[in-house]
Order: C-alpha cells, then sequence, then structure tokens
DNA sequence: CGTCAGTTTGAGCGAGCTCAACGTGAGTGG
DNA sequence: CCACTCACGTTGAGCTCGCTCAAACTGACG
C-alpha cells in the first residue's frame, strides 16, 4: 500500500500527516512512540459503517485520520439528533468517558480511517505523561465549548446565520489541515445539516439557493465554493 | 459559626454534607483530606456576585455547597447565553479547562457558597490518585452530554417540552439532595429559564400558566408545586 | 410613597415548518 | 441501451408556534 495514501493503515503517529492536529505539541519523540504503540488501526470504513453504536460498552475514543464521521444521539422515540461533524486531524467518542456504555453513535459518512485509542490504556498513560493528560483534558473542554457554540446559536440564530456559521467552520478546519478554505466537498446531506443546526431539509435547500443568489456561494451539489468569504463571515456569528 | 449552616466557610470535604455528589465514592479517607487541603472556601456570595468572568484567567473549577449558579456565555454582540444551572453538589467552571481564560462566566443567582479547587493542584493531584482523574474525566463527559441534550432540546422540543424538561430536571437534582422533588423555589428568573431554553420571558410566562391551568403545577411567583408529576414527566423528553 | 425590576397578558406578525409536487443522478436489471 | 427505482435535493403554498410590541400588574426597597 502506498505509504503516502491517507487511508492506509500502517502508518504511525510520528509519521501522520494528521500529528500536529490530535497529539499535544509537547510530546517528546519517546512518547509518542509509547502513544504510538497503544493506538489501533483498524480497517476503512465506508459510508454507512458504524464506528460504534449507541448502547455499546465504552472502550475507546477515536481519531480521524481521513473522510468524514458524524456523531449523533437517538432519544426515546427514535429521533436522531446529529452533535457534530468530525473531520481528520479531530478526536471522537468521549460521549462514552465516565458512563459504561457509549451515549451518542457514530457514523462514516464517506469512505474514512479512523485511529481507535483504548481509552482505559490512554487513562494509564497519562498518569504518566502529563502533557497528555493535559491534552486531553484541553479536548474535553473544546468539545464543552463547541456544544456550547452550538447551543448559542440553535437557541438565538436566524436559519441564515447558522448555515453560515456551519461554512465558515467548515472552511476554517479544511484551512487548518493546508486545503483549500474557499473550495470544498461538504460531506454531509442536506438532511444531516438541517438535523444538526435544527431546521428541515427544505430550510437548508432555501438557504443554499437564497446566498447562491446573493452570489455569496456557487453550490453544485455537495461541492461548494465560497465566493464572498467576507460577506459570508459577516453573517456568521463569529 | 453554626457548624450545620450550609453557608459556613470552615467545613471539611469529610463532613461536608453534599461530598457524595461532588467527590468520587471510591475515594479512600487519606485521599479526601489531601483533596481537602486544596480546596478553597471563599466567602459567601450574594445574589449578583461573580464566581468569575469571561476572559478571566482560568485558576480553578467550583463546587455549589448552597444555593445556585448560573454559567453564561456572552458573544461578540454582548448577546447573553446560559449554559446551565449549577445546584449544590455540582461542579462548574470546566470551560477554562485547556484555555489560557475562562470563556465563560458563572454568577451567583442566590445567597451562595461555593468551595474553589485550584485547577494545576487538582491535576497535579489526579496524577497521583486514579480515581481522582477518572472521576474528572467522568465530570466533564457528563457535562458534554449535558449540553447534548440541551442541544436536542432546542433543536426538536417545542416550548412546553423545553419547560417540562428542565422542570423535571430541577425536580430530579432536588431529590438527589433528599429535598422534595415536587416542591421547591426556582432559584433563576423566567428571563434567565427563557435565555437558557432559547425562548422569550412572554413564552415562558404563558406556559406557566397553561401549565397551572392544565392542573400539571401551581405557580406562584418562584415557587413551584408539581401537582402532577407523571404528566409533566411525560411532556418533557426523558 | 414612588421607583424599578420582574412578571403577566393581549394582539398581530413572520420565520420556518408542513405538506405536496417535481427534478436529478446513481445504481440495477432487462 | 433504455427503463425503472430510490435516495436526495429543490421549489411552492399555506399555516402555526413563538416572537415582537405594548400595556398593565406585583412586590421589594429606598
Amino acid at each position: 500500500m502506498d505509504s503516502n495514501c491517507p487511508h492506509n493503515g500502517s502508518i504511525h503517529c510520528g509519521d501522520c500527516r494528521m500529528n500536529a492536529l490530535c497529539l499535544p505539541i509537547a510530546l517528546q519523540a519517546d512518547e509518542i512512540e509509547r502513544l504510538d504503540r497503544i493506538v489501533e488501526r483498524g480497517r476503512p470504513l465506508h459510508k454507512g459503517d458504524y464506528v460504534y453504536h449507541a448502547g455499546e460498552p465504552f472502550r475507546s475514543i477515536y481519531a480521524v485520520r481521513s473522510g468524514a464521521i458524524k456523531g449523533f444521539t437517538v432519544n426515546n422515540d427514535g429521533v436522531e439528533q446529529v452533535t457534530g461533524f468530525y473531520l481528520p486531524g479531530e478526536i471522537f467518542g468521549m460521549d462514552g468517558i465516565g458512563h459504561p456504555n457509549h451515549i451518542n453513535a457514530a457514523i462514516s459518512l464517506e469512505t474514512s480511517a479512523v485511529c481507535e485509542i483504548p481509552f482505559a490504556r490512554m487513562e494509564e498513560l497519562s498518569t504518566q505523561i502529563s502533557s497528555l493528560q493535559r491534552h486531553f483534558f484541553s479536548l474535553m473542554s473544546r468539545e464543552i465549548t463547541n456544544d456550547q457554540q452550538l447551543i448559542t446559536m440553535l437557541s438565538k440564530n436566524s436559519a441564515e446565520e447558522r448555515i453560515a456559521t456551519l461554512l465558515t467552520s467548515i472552511s476554517a478546519r479544511n484551512a487548518r489541515r493546508k486545503l483549500s478554505g474557499t473550495r470544498f466537498r461538504l460531506p454531509m446531506s442536506r438532511a444531516d445539516i438541517g438535523n444538526y443546526l435544527g431546521l428541515t431539509v427544505e430550510t437548508v435547500s432555501r438557504v443554499f439557493s437564497r446566498f447562491q443568489k446573493l452570489e455569496l456561494l456557487d453550490v453544485d451539489k455537495k461541492e461548494i465554493e465560497i465566493t464572498d468569504f467576507d460577506r459570508l463571515k459577516a453573517m456568521a456569528n463569529t
């Protein structure tokens, strides 16, 4: 297998293009190796494959190496609530920490590769490497502040503001990975976007059309080109 | 000062009525003492006093000993978003972990007492006491799942469902503290409730009136009596 | 007694939902 | 190669829940 292929299952943390994003900066080379030894690299996931189901025993957290993952809960009426989209270099699965089982489920939105990090061994390792413990606290806290931003958005912002915010967020996360911040493919469906943002599919579709008419975007199905980033940014809540 | 007074500033963790709620069960007596030594007990807070401001350097997390605390963010337009209400035995301030400064602010809704737990010392202690580390991960993860429940509510539930859910949540948290789950005083204003639940004050007020007409509640300003718990629970999303 | 923050109630409006129809493209089988 | 299906996306028309604006009430506190 080509060692540069993003789905490559045998690559090590030290060589992974994403390591600047998912590992703490301050880690020593020998510490990276110790971490590398506990990370399990699964086979590629296809669209629709579950990483884990709700209710499944919590064993691990995960890092996205390639593709895109959707996290969601299902409430007692069977209604799905999308809680986040995870792109390469991002960590997910922290909902299970402190519970015996996963509260959420996670599913692959396209062909993806993830690293599985067994939590018990991670916990143990982080008592020995304090920068790793700090990194973990930090990741979870970032998850909290992310959720709180979503809460603010759901409770205060209009449909247009919500969608502008999502697009600028994805743009920024792509830029962080040295990809284009203005031209990208949305990995999720309109239904997922609507579910995440508390809107119906129809509203999402209408807002995309309106943004195109306003010459903020060029939309071709899932391919997005942001043609007026500043104006889009001004509509978002950040 | 009376050692049973809930605002008493000199009580130790080992004697605190709340310790079953805020400490990990598995802690040994000597470990409790080590924790106790790092906890700082401030003077009582009055209504409107800040525990910490947004932007303030992050030093500590906090446990509520008595009273009630409101956590909130202020976005760039100066609009407030309430992110949570914290009752005795609950931990707050975790938004600052992993950031140099607090993202949120926290304010006292009534006369309250809080324990301040310097985070750096806590972090250090939890490398030594693994059940404390696990407890911390667990607290943060509970904060995440709480936030996600709120997200689901904001994105899927009607005004009536949201308010029914808040009331049953406060009821359950009172019951956990061996207080009445059907008769209690709401520590927060209608405006705070509305802000938290993504509703206007008027809507909150109307729903309370409607619930009273439906004989679910007896409302007298902030005093609430739940007169038909089962029906209220059925309206809530849990 | 006046003031002021918090709450309640009413009347009208509008953003986003519901319901319905139609368009589009990928996959499948004849 | 076309016909068919099925998931997904778009567009339109009408309705509704919760918002906005306005006014009046309550009680705490100087």
